[in-house]
DNA sequence: AAGTGGTCTAGACCACTAC
DNA sequence: TAGTGGTCTAGACCACTTA
């Protein structure tokens, strides 16, 4: 348990929503949370707005602040897995790790695109990572990852075939916390094909993505070729830049 | 130009970055921001976090704000285009409008998913919109989109052949500022090859999105069909939840 | 007019980084 | 030790909604 106020509220509210303690899906206003919370009104607003953002509640200047209907009834509908940033997690949850088998492992000198991507100097290298991930034994990712050797030198065969974010986050005490992603689709290729049993006719989704470390260090570029009847990222966008 | 002191600082600040102002990728520190434009640290850094939830800076505490290299270096790796709701304004930022062309526009009781998707009563009705966009006289999306007739009971020919968002906007004073989406790849149909101009073996892309007012009112759900070269979903993805 | 969320201030204290 | 960002407070005033 955290001992930061905003967070520990965040979390008593989720709870209580999720304890359907609000039957009239309104929360008390920002006062009566201040007092009832012993807490400043600023710390009530800023665990609201955390929750907000995250769609749980919406809030309506004048009238009060309600809980999002659809967060209560169809929960599905609200997985956000698109704040699951590395493959091992997003899968875990189900109780069941993906396998991965490596496919190849090498040191390459950057591209002039890597260079860019990952904010290298010309001459630098990298880990090239091609990896295949499988989730009951159905293989279902193919993944190239490039890695800087300045920023985890000490990457070997053994740690590339397990999740690398968790060993940078136990080994390293750094975490991922940020990524910039594009998703496209496209066809098969023969490799495609062949690697995820896909018939000709039949795509992949393609992710590409930056990895950033929570200093923001770019920590991986990632181009990650998926079998079509995986590929569900679901997002949730908020235009209100207001936090 | 809005009034509101952070908002201000958040445009004046990406302008300065663009202008490459800040040569040592170094931004003040909060202290003498707040000094430098007369304002309260708070606001500061309400403006500092905003622009590091858009990918433009990170802050390292002990050490100060930096602009992220690879904002200025690739401005189009941050193009940040999950952040365009609707599809007639992300391509208006090229200068040109979208085409529409009207498939279909009918009225249908929902159906159970449509219910819970939209918080609708049994029996409630929706308008079903089929829709072709294109862009340059090139077709690149098969858009199905639902609308409650309870919340826009006036929608009409002439009105669902341009952008529905933008007369929402115009016509009500409403705005449409959040969705929650879902990304996909799929083989594609014979219609939407027929519609989309595709070889049997190319794909399309599905997005399928639930759209709110920004009163959390959900507003449409959409169910879009698209050109798999046409598809590029980019998105910041940033764990911390600390805003 | 009363209630509610939004904006903003001034300042205290803490945690981490760099020297 | 000095500097920097993080957390939190108490309170003022504004803008919008509802009655």
């Amino acid at each position: 348990m955290t001992d930061l106020v905003y967070r520990n509220i965040i979390k008593d509210l989720k709870d209580r929503i999720q304890d359907n303690e609000f039957e009239s899906k309104k929360l008390p206003d920002e006062r009566s949370l201040s007092d009832s919370y012993g807490v400043s009104r600023s710390s009530i607003k800023r665990a609201l707005n955390v929750l907000a953002n995250q769609g749980i509640i919406f809030k309506k200047r004048g009238s009060g602040t309600f809980i999002n209907p659809l967060y209560q009834k169809n929960q599905t509908i609200f997985q956000y897995e698109g704040s699951n940033l590395g493959v091992t997690d997003s899968f875990k949850s189900d109780g069941k790790t993906p396998q991965i088998k490596l496919l190849d492992f090498d040191v390459i000198p950057a591209t002039k695109e890597l260079q860019t991507e990952l904010f290298l100097d010309p001459g630098e290298f990298v880990y090239r990572i091609k990896r295949l991930r499988s989730f009951e034994n159905k293989p279902f990712m193919i993944e190239m990852g490039y890695i800087p050797i300045r920023v985890a030198p000490e990457l070997n065969q053994e740690i590339v075939t397990g999740s690398i974010f968790n060993y940078i986050e136990d080994a390293k005490g750094k975490s991922v916390t940020k990524s910039f992603m594009t998703i496209t689709a496209n066809p098969s290729t023969n490799e495609d094909q062949k690697l995820l049993g896909l018939k000709p006719v039949e795509p992949v989704g393609v992710m590409e993505g930056i990895f950033f470390l929570d200093d923001g260090t770019p920590f991986e570029v990632s181009n990650m070729r998926i079998h079509y009847q995986y590929l569900n990222y679901n997002t949730f966008v908020d235009l209100d830049e207001n936090q």
